[in-house]
DNA sequence: CTGAAAGCGCTAACAA
DNA sequence: TTGTTAGCGCTTTCAG
């Protein structure tokens, strides 16, 4: 027997209207002929897309590694697919996976921005659901989930001057960056007012290459009177200084004590093992991702704007100790 | 002035019968109005999409993160974007995320296969492009980019043989996978007719856990003849033996010679610095991105199975050592 | 309860 | 060189 379109579409998307027995045939039939509805064309209808845009600068971080292997989860679980955008933190680059997800009629996206993003990618986002993650850039609106990162490196500033340290040095991301501009705020504001202010030798460059660490540590380390203790405000950037402590051979913590970012597996290991400031990644893209899907599926108005801190904390190992009288 | 839509499609297409003149003005008002095509509007009149899905057990193993980071590379100059599908090593999300794909008509599939996929896993790829990655199931089809494990491991053990040792135990991922089986058949061709071959302890377990290398090692030290060396045969694995060692403080490689899996960042830090098996990860993922694009884009007949193995080669540290006379 | 038909944004065949 | 128009497969009014 013959059946209008309508019918079957309705039947398969179980409208009330259909009688129980007309869509028994339907459903039959279609399961007989494998029938697999055309997303394109629900698309096309207006129905919303299930995919899900992660711009990151770079997976092999594993800062981000966690981050995508916990959204991934939290994501799949609400029926959403992640598509893996990585920026290498270029304009360019982040404009045009943006334009390549607005294509593809994105649901939303989760965005590491870069430190000034383009028009283009301000445009797109303003007529896309996304939310900012770890960094936020004031052009890009206002739900983000970040970490406290004046506070965490607070942490490591605090613990060094506890251990007597007088001429403390930082090495981190750039301040054009939410990110590096707060961790160096949170450097010198807890070291205001202490007998450590003065020196304060800072060092700063793009986050995401260990090339920064490894220059940055041997600039401190040429200086007339190096500092006693470092603390370091990246993750990439801490692996770089690792690699050159560890190729200098310079002896931790006696010549030097030094305060990580991020907990890498391996920092453990490494020399007497690195006092690091530990970061609930994976507990901070779970908590993004749920918000998320909240968000879009709940697809009202502005709701106002949502922004997440999440705090830090310090893991003392062996590579800080009491500075030498 | 007013304009049909089929010469502003033919414009925006580079198509060459529209006069430059034309054609500028349509892409200066595309631009500034910032225009985008719509993706399901071109896959309904057949253009093919531009995902590729890449499925992977976890993001988190420095191996895959590699893998997908040059793969993202090297698609992205191709004009495609990357879908991440973690598998989890599950058949049944590895079926989800292929079901998820073929709906979103993803134009191929980068897959590290389970161990046995479903019947319908099997059905979905036989009809999308796909390849192989590291490991290869028979029932996929003949594409496939993968290491040479067992010479990889081969290498080890001739390097623990050359060394004296005559216990040598082999911790790796379980031989239902095409890349666990190759391994402990290395391991076990590199020791036939030679003194060791009698000892030869073997212990394996699901590649992707550090749990499996801790129990492991433990049991293996607790035998009445402990072996004096131990080969490892996943990155996992040996995360979670370099873990257990340090946790026990076991010293390396006086009471015990190490050869690791793969190569993280780090390894050269752990203890006396890591031997260990190196893979050309990117090299191998750039490859096999190189090739599948070519493969998308002249979509002729199956041109024959292309099967292409890369040489590991072993690094020397400081955690192997002379056996003990 | 079911059917007819409009139209989503694009491409391509056909017309001018 | 440019314009007109038919559909791709689906959802969704509006009519029975």
């Amino acid at each position: 027997m013959q059946i209008s379109v309508s019918t079957v579409g309705r039947a398969l998307s179980n409208d009330p209207r259909i009688s129980s027995e007309t869509r028994q045939r339907v459903v039959d039939v279609a399961q007989k002929m494998g029938y697999a509805p055309n997303r394109a064309a629900q698309m096309m209808r207006g129905v919303a897309s299930n995919l899900v845009g992660l711009l990151i600068p770079d997976i092999r971080n594993s800062f981000y590694a966690t981050t995508a292997h916990a959204l991934s989860k939290c994501l799949e679980s609400g029926g959403f697919q992640l598509m893996l955008c990585e920026t290498d933190d270029d304009r360019q680059t982040e404009a045009r996976h943006l334009r390549e997800l607005a294509s593809a009629n994105a649901a939303g996206v989760i965005i590491v921005p870069s430190s000034k993003p383009l028009p283009d990618s301000v445009r797109i986002l303003s007529s896309m659901p996304h939310v900012q993650f770890l960094r936020k850039s004031p052009a890009l609106g206002d739900h983000c989930f970040a970490l406290d990162d004046a506070a965490g490196i607070g942490l490591a500033v605090k613990h060094l001057l506890d251990l007597g340290h007088e001429r403390i040095g930082y090495i981190g991301g750039s301040p054009n960056l939410s990110t590096g501009k707060a961790r160096l705020q949170g450097f010198r504001e807890m070291l205001r007012g202490t007998r450590a202010e003065t020196f304060a030798q800072e060092e700063v460059g793009p986050p995401s290459s260990m090339e920064v660490g490894q220059q940055a540590l041997q600039r401190l380390l040429r200086m007339p009177l190096p500092p006693t203790a470092v603390v370091i405000g990246a993750v990439q950037i801490t692996v770089g200084v690792l690699e050159e402590i560890h190729r200098c051979k310079i002896s931790i913590p006696r010549d030097l004590s030094i305060v990580g970012f991020g907990d890498d597996l391996g920092f453990r290991w490494w020399g007497p093992g690195l006092t690091t400031v530990s970061l609930p990644m994976a507990e901070l893209a779970t908590s993004c991702g749920l918000w998320f899907q909240h968000h879009l599926k709940r697809k009202d108005t502005e709701e106002g704007a949502y922004h997440s801190l999440s705090a830090a904390r310090l893991v003392i190992r062996g590579s800080t100790f009491p500075a030498k009288q």
